[in-house]
DNA sequence: TTTTGTGAACTAGTTCACAGCT
DNA sequence: AGCTGTGAACTAGTTCACAAAA
């Protein structure tokens, strides 16, 4: 009944690349660095301080750092970061040095505008395959040129294509049934659109962008304000 | 900073309503609250507690419990909840008891694709208009039936039909010139979509969701994963 | 009883400030 | 000099645990 106090294990962890688990946040930052890096190698800058960083992107120095120093000594003290191998361990990092398969589960407007979405072939992602249920959907292709394949081919396009990341944009009906078979397909990392809460593995990583929930914060943000302005 | 402290609600709870900033995390799990109860209304559960609600929705009881507190004494001991009474007042909070008219800016496959999103409509949105400055497009309309709009007549539509929240999803080199546009027309709660960071006001809400920076996420948690499988 | 509402305790995340390297 | 990397201090957010109410 009562939930055992964990006794604080002790974490050594002297030499940096333990494994306890990095932050979401510091995660998206590290992605969010990696972009700043791409403007400034494109703006021709070679090396860049923490300060410089924060003061262009309107981060916090210090932040930057620690996030950095957290997967090596990447910095050269009096000098800042060399921008090209900066960008070189992020991407490294983030496991973008290699190519990421990405499918699409759901062909509706938003599948299919995400399957052409510019952001996400950028960095090294590409999108393999759209996934629908709809047999008069199924064989045609994006206007960006993405397959549509039955949703009952998944596991073996999965497999045989090398997908590793799902995203999902189906109606929130169908989310939990569609995500048990991306589960099942042995995908362990997912975008998921849909609203609501859904269930996965512990092994499966699952990120939630929840439109609504968006929309009806910024709601509240409108609410107070209009009765509280002077 | 301010410091003008208001008891402003028109009708519930008493004691409270100190205008600290409430936190984004709050207000987005007051979203998710409102759905959970919709949920539970639809089920014909009139009366829910904490801990049932936790429960059922993976939630921790003392959280909703502390959330809801903030805003008034929702509950009743002993009982808990009433599903129709919290839901009235979780709308109410979320200022979603009045029409909420919403503009989307870039009629491209995501703008399309986000006109016609379902969810939107659900909690008393209004998907009002599309803008877009490409000439071909103004004039059309979405397949939900949306028209587009020339991002020219931004601030004359923004006015005449009451419109209070934008939705950015143009490309990122237009970004903030678009986003400038909005700010401009009075708007003061913007949900985007572009990459990278954008300047507004300090009294305009602006809320992203970077796609790029969720699937990088993803990827690191991959290539984590990778590397420490045993 | 049951369950809320809430101070206190705890945990996570951010920023400061400086030792130490270049 | 300039700048990183990092413990320490601080701030924000969550969970515990219990007094008070129905």
């Amino acid at each position: 009944m009562k939930r055992t106090n964990k006794p604080l294990p002790p974490r050594p962890s002297k030499a940096k690349q333990s494994l306890d688990q990095v932050s979401e946040l510091t995660t998206n930052r590290l992605s969010v660095y990696l972009r700043c890096l791409n403007q400034l190698e494109g703006a021709g800058v070679r090396t860049i301080s923490s300060r410089a960083l924060a003061d262009q992107f309107h981060l916090n120095a210090a932040q930057i750092r620690k996030d950095l120093a957290y997967f090596g000594e990447f910095g050269v003290r009096g000098v800042g970061y060399y921008v090209r191998d900066l960008k070189r361990h992020l991407r490294q990092i983030l496991g973008l040095d290699r190519r990421l398969r990405v499918a699409i589960v759901g062909a509706g407007n938003l599948g299919l505008a995400l399957a052409d979405y510019p952001g996400f072939r950028q960095e090294g992602f590409e999108i393999a395959a759209l996934f629908d249920n709809l047999k008069d959907k199924v064989g045609q292709r994006s206007r960006g040129g993405v397959p549509i394949h039955d949703i009952h081919d998944l596991k073996k396009l999965v497999r045989h294509n090398g997908i590793s990341i799902a995203v999902i944009a189906v109606p929130e009906a169908s989310a939990q049934r569609v995500i048990d078979l991306v589960v099942a397909s042995g995908i362990k990392a997912v975008l998921n659109f849909s609203p609501g809460a859904l269930q996965v593995p512990r092994d499966v990583k699952l990120k939630s962008v929840d439109l609504t929930v968006s929309l009806e914060s910024l709601s509240f943000y409108l609410a107070r304000g209009d009765s509280e302005e002077s």
